[in-house]
DNA sequence: CAAAGTTCCTGCGAGC
DNA sequence: TGCTCGCAGGAACTTT
């Protein structure tokens, strides 16, 4: 599910919820999502009051009122929702539509595996059929920030990014990738180039930008280190396609779903993402109308246009 | 069959 | 020659 923008969509609707919130109870429905649930999980938790929520690359951040950090990954499955707890007051603005599991009689679904609860009585499910997923607990910030040390500059400034955040440019992009022998569409796949791309926003940007994914990384920058022309509108495609995917509530996944449980405000579609076979739509205003051709690469799909994209 | 992600393992080439 | 290191590619994890 979950690329940047799906995972900003997400931050914004935690924060929402959490932020000046208090955790009165923490339910493991099992012992693991891809790890196992921090050790003490529950008793670390229970009574905190969540300070702030922030995102770096794909992973949410919950900074915690005693100096703790819940850190949470949606793996490819991985939803949070809020419901309205058991006799919660009327006053939360979001809750889930299907109310499965805060129809607290009915219990939970089998893929709901964690339940923080709040003291405004709003609870929060992790829900995750594939548990690719997983949650971690750090005593700190620093550790936080260890923890985070391998992961690349971001492509999007705004408020919600933990502070600190290295910043994607264009410069440090075409450094990055001048050593690199892999094809472009793995390197920006690599978390830690660039943070928080994903394979359906990798072959967007590319088509946006007119690059083939095959290119060799390195081709894109010259031999004094400098960008080309090409990464450079590779760069803004970048930025321009999760800017557009973020103001648009990180809709562009079919069954991506906000907090609330809701599709995104604009299911807008892909130019070539899941197209294989469709008439690419072209670009700069040129159209195409060739076919969206599909290939593996590093044992991902890749949609691309061989016309458009060199 | 294929899936939005990450980690781990293996194999290869470079360099000492 | 042989070993180590780093990079690149693929498999694995899981459920629908």
């Amino acid at each position: 599910m979950p690329e940047l923008p799906e995972v900003e969509t997400v931050r914004r609707g935690l924060e929402a919820a959490w932020e000046g919130r208090t955790i009165v109870s923490v339910e493991q429905r099992r012992h693991d999502l891809r790890f196992p649930f921090p050790p003490g999980l529950a008793e670390r938790v229970r009574g905190r009051t969540v300070r702030r929520v922030r995102r770096r690359a794909k992973q949410l951040i919950v900074l915690l009122d005693d100096g703790q950090v819940l850190r949470s990954h949606l793996g490819m499955s991985g939803r949070w929702t809020l419901h309205r707890g058991e006799g919660a007051g009327a006053t939360l603005g979001v809750y889930h539509r299907d109310l499965r599991a805060s129809d607290v009689s009915g219990g939970y679904g089998p893929h709901d595996h964690l339940v923080l609860s709040f003291d405004d009585g709003h609870v929060a499910v992790y829900t995750d059929h594939r548990r690719f997923g997983w949650v971690d607990l750090f005593d700190g910030i620093e550790d936080l920030h260890a923890a985070l040390r391998d992961v690349g500059p971001e492509p999007l400034a705004m408020p919600g990014l933990v502070e600190g955040a290295p910043m994607l440019t264009v410069e440090g992009l075409a450094l990055r990738l001048a050593q690199r022998r892999t094809p472009i569409k793995s390197a920006l796949l690599d978390q830690r180039i660039v943070a928080g791309l994903g394979n359906i926003y990798v072959c967007e940007a590319l088509h946006r930008a007119g690059v083939s994914p095959r290119r060799q990384a390195s081709t894109l920058v010259q031999q004094s280190g400098r960008p080309t022309e090409r990464l450079k509108r590779l760069f803004d495609a970048v930025v321009q396609v999760l800017e557009e995917a973020v103001a648009s509530g990180g809709s562009t996944l079919a069954d991506f779903r906000g907090v609330d449980g809701e599709l995104g405000y604009f299911p807008h579609h892909f130019r070539v993402y899941d197209r294989e076979g469709l008439p690419c739509p072209g670009r700069l205003g040129r159209p195409c109308g060739r076919p969206v051709t599909r290939f593996v690469q590093s044992g991902r799909s890749t949609f691309a246009c061989g016309a458009c994209q060199r």
